[in-house]
DNA sequence: GTGAAAGCGCTAACAG
DNA sequence: CTGTTAGCGCTTTCAC
């Protein structure tokens, strides 16, 4: 800049004015210094801006996975409200372990964002304290903060959608609808397992329910396990979309009716159609975003907690009758 | 760091010293910095810091679209090597329109990242010489940068990939196969209509190929006019995933054989089974980060130009024979 | 309209 | 082992 400067025959100031383009510059002192700019090949140095400014026009995304369809959904959407408002976005995979969650938003609070946006991991953000009270906002997203912690939320309404799922069984004939989902410490498998249990009732059989980390033997021996049962299932409720693809390749064609929480793209595709309790990533990072940006304009009204519906797509797989053994 | 300093009662260095693990701090000092430092919740101000040291540990990446598995399996992968290095990866998508990439490459530079891993959305890269020049390592990958840029380049082995495709097709009976693709300006369609028109030699019939951005509505209309010729297809080469999905959806079960470029999950799942040529998303993403990095730590080699084999993943569709009409 | 000076928080270079 | 000083490139403040 000194060298622009210099070079036009100002002073740094006024090549500083002409880079924001701020008013009280002569237009033709103004043409002179952008050619000079131009002539250096000079870039501001975001750094030192970010640095005297202390706004670093930089949002901070934790997420699960960047390659999870799911998630990845969520951060495009993201991307976009952060890119409208003239910020660039920082991203990082906490791969559900909460000491990766905490060393992202920690780093990125080290690079001073304006703003995280969290679908966290942990159960403990306790650690956020500081930074909060520092004036960042944070929104978290998909999932709550542990307790104690009083942020913005943005949630699917998963009680409900379990709930929705279940019902569409039990109205297709079902009464023994197995339940698999991930582990329970993640907030929305809880979540929708207690959607599932609620809308069962009475019918609720803990030897139809199994939560852990989906991997294809897991699923493939919990499914021949309740099979063997004298009462088996005669239908399943998968708890996310990566569960829902697992028991579809366990199920190996077994013409078990099937309803998966998240809808997936080619569910229209297979044979038959799989029936789906979608939410929508995109919408659920648009609005976590622009909550984001809401407080960064200085609305500082208490917590907000938002709640997306969700909607069942009947695509076949949910409408299968149950069959007797 | 002043205030960490002065309640530690050292001197500023010293608390600099502490919290870059720098030698030569008396263990019981050290101590009490980190209690200084505990105690105020200081964090290091990295702005501060790169401003000084002329590093920001950032790394950019710009990709056609996050939400796009393929691209986002590269990511992953990306952000993988970049947090092993203990840098933070800065990512944005061009959504495929030159002016967004070279906004964001811009605005990557404005920030000095360390080094940039390109997907490509235009042709003319012309201005990222100044950039190059000025040291900052950049990889293209799955993408060539437009003509006079002699950089690093990861790309799949497209035009061996499309032969695979085609002779496999040919192997199964097939002579008139169609080759629906996106807009040739696209490097990869490009390249991947080469090897189509080279394995079929003298059985390349102009009429049997259609290349633009993958509408269900366009894709429809091709694929029907094709199907209404004399001599109709009865096989399809899909350009590239998403293609593959559209070219299924519009062929509603037409028992037509069919090959994509591209895997992607469930293809296993559908019936038949979608016979893929594969590229390793992940793999390209590593060895882009991997030969970025390299460079950072001062190789400077003639650029590499790297090219990953493809296979091709026989699963039913591609293996129809070509029934008479 | 334009400019000079101060300082954001840190690290490099050099003393002690 | 510890401290002092200078200055990274910019914006803020105030003066002309």
């Amino acid at each position: 800049m000194k060298d622009v400067a210099s070079a036009a025959g100002v002073a740094l100031k006024t090549v500083s004015r002409v880079v924001n383009g701020e008013p009280g510059v002569h237009p033709e002192t103004a043409e002179r210094v952008r050619a000079a700019i131009h002539r250096l090949g000079y870039s501001r140095n975001e750094s030192a801006r970010v640095l005297r400014r202390g706004r670093t026009a930089t949002i901070g995304l934790v997420i699960e996975d960047v390659a999870d369809p799911f998630y990845s959904g969520l951060g495009r959407a993201v991307e976009e409200v952060v890119i409208d408002h003239g910020c660039l976005l920082l991203s990082g995979s906490s791969g559900e372990q909460p000491g990766r969650e905490r060393e992202l938003v920690e780093t990125f609070c080290a690079r001073r964002v304006d703003g995280l946006i969290v679908v966290p991991a942990g159960e403990d953000h306790t650690y956020l304290r500081s930074e909060l009270e520092a004036g960042t906002p944070v929104v978290f997203a998909d999932r709550p903060p542990g307790a104690g912690l009083d942020v913005d939320t943005v949630l699917a309404d998963n009680v409900s959608g379990a709930g929705q799922a279940v019902r569409h069984l039990l109205g297709h004939g079902h009464s023994r609808i197995a339940f698999l989902g991930d582990n329970p410490a993640i907030f929305t498998a809880a979540q929708r397992l207690q959607g599932y249990r609620a809308a069962l009732g009475g019918l609720y059989d803990e030897r139809l329910v199994s939560m852990r980390p989906p991997s294809l033997e897991a699923v493939r021996d919990d499914l021949a396990r309740m099979l063997a049962l004298d009462d088996p299932p005669t239908a399943v409720f998968a708890g996310n979309g990566r569960y829902t693809v697992t028991v579809l390749r366990a199920l190996a064609g077994r013409p078990l009716a099937l309803v998966g929480f998240d809808d997936f793209e080619l569910a229209d595709l297979l044979q038959p159609g799989v029936t789906v309790v979608a939410q929508d990533p995109s919408w659920m990072g648009r609005v976590a975003a622009e909550l984001l940006f809401r407080r960064l304009r200085g609305d500082v009204g208490p917590s907000e907690h938002i709640e997306l519906p969700v909607r069942l797509i009947p695509r076949g797989s949910g409408e299968r009758p149950a069959l007797p053994r």
